[in-house]
DNA sequence: GAAGTGACCGCAAACGTTTGCGACAACATT
DNA sequence: AATGTTGTCGCAAACGTTTGCGGTCACTTC
């Protein structure tokens, strides 16, 4: 048998809410009662029922997340920031993983409710299209911050890596090295993701004062990343852009496959969460959008919300350029 | 406020109890009332409090999890699965980083056995001594399964993939290439994943026909193992065993840099999860150790557990080899 | 010597469920 | 007409806590 409260009592001799207090250091009980009461429980192995407490204080101290796979290297150190922060600040973390799949986001997000987590994260699937399960939350006092992959309405909190910002500092970065021939490979063009990055990319290119030929491409795998790579080396560009790690991985395999040397022979560059452009040599320059970064700033904007701000917040990062030896 | 039992009771004008039998679908209950309960319910957005429902029946349906970090591609794929399987057995998952560091891992447990976890999945820091902590979870009926990081003692469930067997594997890979001159690089040499896999790699290599010149080095990091990499090529092996993703990392390094032709020049094997073996061109000749399959080698164990299993378990993973263009 | 003052502690309600048991109809069986 | 039977439903206790309020005792105070 687990020990409770009530078995302290009964061996102590003392009431419950006496015990109760002992524990919790309250100053209506004497400094005996309490040095008895305190060896008994660790004595005896207590720990307070958090069920127990949760249901009568109205507050588990839990946060809930809800992300497509925590097993991708962009979301792992996010998730890892966010745990790490909630734990310092006392809270646990339920992680529930939506396989991509709106039906079981939903019922992620229904199992968040039923537990009342004091807040919810949540990155969306890529085919959602109905949030109203997320805002039945706000009903009942819920903050949810979106992350990365966030809805388009603005009533929502959100917090995201700076698309355009890194975009735009990527195409800078090329220009600023004279380049002249880009290819530039973007990810899925469904994905709004997808969508600033391109726009911001192409514009500061096309606005910038050197004559610029850009190809740009949109692959929504590093296979077809690999593929495109191929097919439009003939061009003969001087620099590749990739807008993500699994661009950048498809479009490293081609290079290595047909042994180009980086930067002299082809420059590359990359946005990207930090991790795979160390794994080359030289190592690729890329523009940093920090998971961690991004899982602090939606950690400090939930604590925002739970303290009462009442603005709703629309964050990003900010993004800084990483020099490798690749442009 | 958030609609209870209670609140539905008394706008239906019920009594709890038959909400809540309605709710469940009694037999006791009348199929008019059991339609209008759930309708109102429906309307009311009424979701039960996982609090209060397993204050009552004394089973939470959540397992503990705590690993060092979740930011880590061994790791990650490996919670992805034991979460996957979880939330299929109507399970949910409460993650905790213990940041490497015993205590924090130690308050973790506390935490796990506060929230009456029906299970606890546990990964242990590299620098646990004692684990008293965990041990106690068994007086109270918890079960510990261990995985990857286990503790040495034979009284606990463990499951580990298989670091004999896959050392044993690609070394015979190299063996039956009929390479020479073999530089194999391992991990930190305090680790039992270390000490069990230099074992296996070198007892085979050794016993094997052939004559086989081998050099041995112990890296704790890829940076180090990029400069033992650099040291040891004047040797001028045939090949290099690759104990570990992040040696693995290091030495593909130096080979990028100095632009050696793989397998030709210089061949590569490694033991690996999978992902980073297949970033580079060729791709890389591998032993799989899958963090899926030890994800769902440790749930399907915690299910045998809780069914009443009595035997301790020592499982590991099957391994097989992944060939690539390296070898 | 009655009243006031602290120090210390217990009673009981409440949080939202689940569930054994009993209540009360209506109806069929002797 | 007394007894069973069946279909519905409510009472109340219990799970393990927290906490407002009131109680008891010893001790001071005028």
């Amino acid at each position: 048998m687990t020990t409770t409260l009530k078995k302290l009592a009964e061996v102590s001799g003392l009431s419950i809410s006496t015990v109760s207090r002992a524990l919790k250091n309250h100053p209506d009980i004497s400094e005996k009662t309490k040095a008895l009461v305190v060896e008994l429980a660790s004595v005896l192995d207590y720990e307070p029922d958090a069920n127990a407490v949760h249901l009568r204080t109205k507050d588990n101290h839990l946060f809930g997340l809800i992300v497509p796979s925590v097993s991708n290297f962009f979301y792992d150190s996010c998730i890892s920031a966010i745990e790490k922060e909630s734990r310092k600040n006392n809270y646990s973390l339920m992680i529930l993983q939506s396989g991509d799949n709106p039906d079981i986001e939903l019922n992620n997000v229904r199992l968040c409710r039923q537990n009342r987590v004091s807040g919810l994260f949540a990155c969306l699937s890529s085919s959602t299209e109905n949030i109203d399960g997320f805002l039945k939350l706000k009903e009942v006092d819920i903050p949810v911050i979106f992350f990365d992959k966030v809805p388009e309405r603005t009533d929502c909190h959100k917090v995201c890596v700076a698309d355009t910002a890194s975009a735009t500092i990527a195409a800078n970065a090329i220009i600023s090295k004279r380049k002249k021939r880009i290819l530039a490979l973007f990810g899925n063009e469904q994905l709004l993701i997808t969508k600033k990055r391109y726009k911001a990319f192409t514009e500061t290119i096309q606005h910038s004062q050197e004559q610029i030929q850009l190809i740009t491409a949109s692959a929504s795998s590093d296979v077809e990343a690999e593929l495109l790579t191929k097919k439009n080396l003939d061009q003969h560009p001087d620099t590749i852009f990739c807008m993500s790690d699994e661009i950048l991985t498809g479009v490293m395999k081609v290079l290595q496959h047909l042994r180009l040397k980086v930067p002299e022979e082809i420059a590359v560059i990359a946005i990207s969460n930090g991790f795979i452009p160390t794994l080359y040599y030289p190592q690729i320059t890329y523009v940093e959008t920090s998971g961690v970064k991004l899982g602090q700033l939606a950690f400090s904007s939930m604590m925002t919300c739970l303290s009462g701000g009442t603005f709703t917040q629309d964050l990003t990062t900010e993004s800084v350029l990483i020099e490798g030896g690749s442009l």
